[in-house]
RNA sequence: GCGGGGGUAGCCGAGCCUGGUCAAAGGCGCUGGAGUUAAGUUCCAGUACGUAACGUUUCGUGGGUUCAAAUCCCACCCCCCGCACCA
């Protein structure tokens, strides 16, 4: 084979084949070896792959091939949640199943994925749409039924019109759908719901410990919302009802002037009734319930109330509130009543303010001080005054609430309670495209379940989808919903519910520990050894950082106590991905994004011409970028680099023709050093100390890089550091073939996980005859000891002061040649004099016993042997002073020493030697006909440069 | 409003945790040189300002700590993301 030519599609497809024929990529529990597990979260298919599933699967994919690569075993799986309801429309409209719809999908999405050479284990690859995989949702559904986490019950829920069902509340963002962004309406409902609220506490602390990004954890908790305080009763006067509030600040208790109920509290209907507030109430309620979103906003700057007629009775002091309902309080959130504290709370003062309502401040700002009137409310936490009650002015913040909630507890008029956010998951959906939930409607036993043996409840093929059918075609499908009561053996009606798809993603994770598993979800030993830690490694979009991550958790949790399982939390660090962006036109004045069809143009809105930034990929933008034509033209594998190298993985990124294009001259370049193997003969060369050198280094700092998922930087050195020393080693005088073999033997690896298929013919064309992907890195590569040895950092510490004298001299040519009239031939090189070496080495000898150069280097000098020379003491001093003290933006040299200059030094390493070894380089180099080096003293002061000489920074005279 | 993350040379983007070896990696772009029948590719060098090797001004703005700050501390400005009438 040609070594010159590059063809990644020959090398690609060729490798892919081989891989597949050994299946190098299957992996079992085996105990002895170490494992890791990683997972990428699962594409929707939705048709071809793009960009953002590159991204993701690519950093996937070259962290797994490196833990393979590192005597690892690996598991990694690739699935496809292929339940919902893209697929449903989407086969409404061509008048097709939705089944298939998704396997025309998932047959393109899978070709993409296998072209782009990902080394899953494919014989785990599941979809959640396949009978055998949701036979397992509803199996583990019973289960959790038997454990008393799910309830069927009435509550207003989220309704979605255009989507035609309910939503959870994690799918509602400013009060519209997350899939279709309709607006979403309340509406009573009986609906399935998992008790995910027993698990608030767990799933909130638990994120202490584990390795998601701060963002993630961060929604996380605000999603979960736990807030401590006390359910406060307030009896109504006249009355035996009680109006439950909760408050944070139980220790603002005696500052209470009015009482705010929701309007669908069921006591304002009660408190109104047959009364002159009637009327108006009704009027806020109406207009509450109509609510629309563009109302919502305007009203947050609107807060209304109507004062319902009747008085709540403050419980610590007996004192008589009002009582009002508000719009702005939430009925589901707490319960739905809120004791107002005009004095404390700046909602309530704007309000008290608007009814003329009386405010009373009861927390001062300053110990000892009666509250500062500001008009505004402070609402920090203060000292009490002016307490209904004996004994609680002076208390401060947490023992002021600490001492209401011990006095309501002791008279029974409340307790101290914790509050969530979360709410329970309701997962019932009534769609056709998902799991149906496996419960029977019997009009003698009730709702009852399907029997285990009975699983799969599995959806009717036979189903027609049209364009204008409407609500869910399962509860009209006689054969689905006719069926005999497992119990009675009576005519019953099928539940015709299915469930949200964000249950089957839930724990796919343990599935893939044993998808081939026929007789249960998944066997606890595959489980409890893949999972151990939890998903070594997940990678996916920060989109799902409160939905999806939130339900696994929740999932782990409730399997472990149904026995399932032994591992907590589902995965023990998180990547998220950045965004791959692109250019797009854009206009400055009006700040909008255009489509790419309006570049170059003027903004239709104010005409400036559109200037351009990046912008995440999208259809709407036109901005996309196909991954196919992009492989079509550069293969998979200068994809994969682009991406890798583009940006670390969590940073965003930005495409640019441009940069493919360098990556993939630079894919070439890496493949051209091929030739190589043919064109050097020699044995040895005086290179090869140096380049076996810096290949250790080098891998030692790919390793350190990889292991830490700074993929970028590992992939600078492997694919761009690794080419730039094999090219100066060549021009600094070249290497022997041995060396120049284990140096590619070395690359190969290295190679290997960014871009599998080059590395894997690299490694063939050196001769080798294994696979790299059934390689693991022989013990001589040491991927625990980071350091090399001392040898080797001497060695590159003395090229890196050659590179160094190389840069120095072509500056100063230049300057020289400035002040030359005839063009300059000759460069002389005068080293350090041995007096300022031996002083240097005493200086690093002193340093290493943390001498303290400030304080005693001046009295150190002047008894030194060299001080009484008097001649010598001008230069000595101020070498002296260059080497301990420095100057004062760096520090003296002897602390800013590499580590292998300072074993250069100390070593006598003869520097005007080593020059003079390199002279016809540096000549070449720098372009002079001639170079001398020799020690500063030994001959002639050129140009008076010997002054300047210093170790490792010898003085330099062209002439 | 609350919470999270940022602002680095023409652009993208490392460095910041663990201060000095930082005029600050790498890529792109640009400039010059080598080479080539030629476009491209490739190789070498330069790319804040001045300069016989040194100095000056630079890492959002202003202060502080330190012998020494892109890096630590404080204040402010700006950008991005999430949540939000949450009691």
């Amino acid at each position: 084979m040609s070594v010159g030519n590059y063809d990644p599609e020959e090398i690609e497809l060729n490798w892919q084949q081989r891989w597949k024929e050994n299946s190098v990529f299957h992996s079992e529990v085996d105990t002895k070896r170490p494992k890791f597990y990683c997972l990428e979260m699962f594409p929707y298919p939705s048709g071809h792959m793009h960009m953002g599933h590159v991204r993701n699967y690519s950093i996937g994919d070259s962290m797994a091939r490196f833990k393979r690569l590192s005597g690892y075993n690996v598991l990694y799986p690739m699935g496809y949640d292929s339940f919902g309801m893209p697929a449903e429309n989407a086969a409404k409209k061509i008048g097709r199943h939705p089944h298939d719809v998704t396997w025309s999908n998932i047959e393109s999405i899978r070709a993409d994925l296998i072209r782009m050479g990902f080394s899953y284990d494919w014989r785990r690859e599941l979809a959640t749409s396949d009978s055998s995989y949701y036979h397992w949702n509803q199996w583990i559904f019973l289960k959790f039924h038997e454990m008393g986490l799910v309830e069927r019950r009435t509550a207003p829920v989220n309704w979605c019109d255009p989507c035609d069902t309910v939503l959870a509340n994690e799918q509602v963002k400013n009060n519209r759908c997350w899939r279709c962004a309709a607006e979403v309406r309340q509406k009573d409902m009986a609906q399935w719901f998992l008790k995910m609220t027993e698990y608030a506490d767990e799933l909130l602390d638990e994120l202490e410990h584990i390795g998601f990004p701060e963002n993630v954890k961060a929604m996380q908790r605000n999603w979960i919302g736990r807030s401590h305080g006390a359910d406060i009763h307030f009896p109504i006067k006249g009355s035996n009802e009680i109006i439950k509030a909760f408050t944070t600040r139980p220790d603002t208790i005696f500052g209470v002037t009015f009482v705010t109920l929701a309007p669908e509290h069921p006591l304002c209907e009660t408190l109104v009734e047959n009364t002159e507030f009637e009327a108006a109430f009704r009027e806020l309620a109406d207009e509450c319930a109509r609510m629309s979103e563009f109302d919502r906003i305007n009203m947050l700057r609107e807060k209304k109330g109507v004062f319902l007629g009747r008085y709540a009775l403050n419980p610590l002091t007996g004192d008589e509130v009002p009582i009002y309902a508000g719009n702005f309080v939430v009925a589901s959130y707490g319960t739905g009543a809120v004791m107002a504290v005009p004095g404390h709370d700046q909602r309530d003062h704007d309000f008290a303010k608007k009814y003329d309502i009386s405010i009373r401040q009861v927390l001062s700002e300053e110990e000892g001080e009666e509250p500062k009137a500001t008009g505004r409310a402070f609402e920090g936490l203060g000292w009490m005054v002016k307490s209904g009650r004996d004994g609680f002015d002076g208390l401060f913040g947490d023992d002021a609430k600490q001492a209401v909630i011990q006095t309501l507890e002791n008279e029974g008029n409340g307790k101290g309670t914790v509050q969530y956010r979360l709410k329970d998951w309701l997962l019932s959906r009534q769609r056709f495209w998902g799991t149906p939930i496996p419960f029977i409607h019997c009009d003698e036993c009730g709702v009852v379940p399907v029997p285990e043996e009975d699983l799969p409840v599995q959806l009717p093929l036979d189903v027609v989808f049209t364009e204008d059918s409407a609500g869910n075609p399962l509860a009209t499908h006689e054969t689905f919903v006719n069926t005999k009561c497992p119990i009675c053996g009576a005519d019953a009606k099928r539940e015709t519910d299915t469930m949200d798809t964000f249950y089957d993603s839930s724990w796919y994770f343990l599935r893939f520990t044993d998808a081939m598993n026929e007789t249960a979800p998944f066997s606890k030993v595959n489980a409890d050894y893949w999972m151990e830690n939890g998903v070594d490694l997940y990678i996916g979009g920060i989109e799902h950082a409160v939905m999806h991550l939130l339900y696994a958790r929740f999932f782990t949790k409730a399997l472990r106590d149904a026995g399932l399982n032994d591992v907590s939390e589902p995965f023990s660090q998180l990547v998220c991905q950045g965004m791959v962006n692109a250019p797009t036109p854009f206009c400055t004045q009006c700040n909008i994004e255009f489509h790419v069809d309006k570049s170059g143009q003027k903004c239709p809105q104010c005409n400036e011409y559109l200037t351009s930034r990046s912008a995440k990929m999208s259809k709407s933008l036109g901005n996309t970028v196909s991954p196919g034509d992009m492989i079509e033209r550069f293969g998979a594998d200068t994809v994969r680099l682009f991406i890798l190298f583009g940006s670390n993985p969590e940073a965003g990124m930005d495409w640019s023709d441009s940069a493919v294009e360098a990556n993939h001259r630079q894919m070439i370049q890496i493949f051209g050093t091929l030739d190589l193997l043919n064109s050097i003969v020699e044995e040895s060369g005086p290179m090869d100390s140096w380049l076996a050198a810096k290949a250790r280094s080098n891998f030692s700092k790919w390793v350190r890089s990889m292991n830490e998922v700074r993929i970028r930087e590992g992939v600078m050195v492997s694919h761009f550091d690794m080419l730039s020393d094999l090219q100066w080693a060549i021009r600094r005088g070249g290497v022997g073939k041995n060396t120049l073999q284990d140096y590619m033997e070395r690359w190969g690896y290295m190679l290997y996980p960014a871009t599998p298929h080059l590395a894997e013919e690299w490694n063939q064309q050196i001769g080798r005859n294994c696979m790299l992907a059934e390689t693991t890195i022989n013990n001589s590569y040491t991927f625990t000891s980071p350091l090399e040895d001392e040898n080797d950092v001497k060695v590159l510490a003395a090229e890196k002061a050659l590179r160094n004298l190389i840069d120095n001299a072509r500056n100063v040519k230049g300057l020289a040649e400035r002040h030359s009239e005839s063009p300059v031939t000759k460069l002389v090189i005068q080293t350090s004099p041995e007096w300022k070496n031996k002083l240097m080495i005493e200086a690093i000898e002193l340093h290493s016993h943390d001498f303290d150069f400030m304080r005693q280097g001046q009295s150190f000098i002047q008894s030194h042997p060299l001080f009484q020379e008097e001649t010598m003491r001008g230069e000595l001093m101020q070498f002296w002073r260059g080497v301990t003290v420095g100057n004062k933006k760096s520090r003296g040299r002897v602390f800013s020493l590499s580590e292998g200059e300072r074993m250069l030094l100390t070593s006598e390493f003869d520097e005007s030697a080593y020059i003079l070894e390199a002279a016809d380089f540096i000549a070449r180099t720098i372009g002079v006909d001639e170079v001398v080096a020799y020690t500063a003293g030994d001959k002639a002061d050129i140009a008076g440069k010997a002054r300047f000489a210093a170790p490792l920074q010898p003085g330099l005279a062209f002439l």
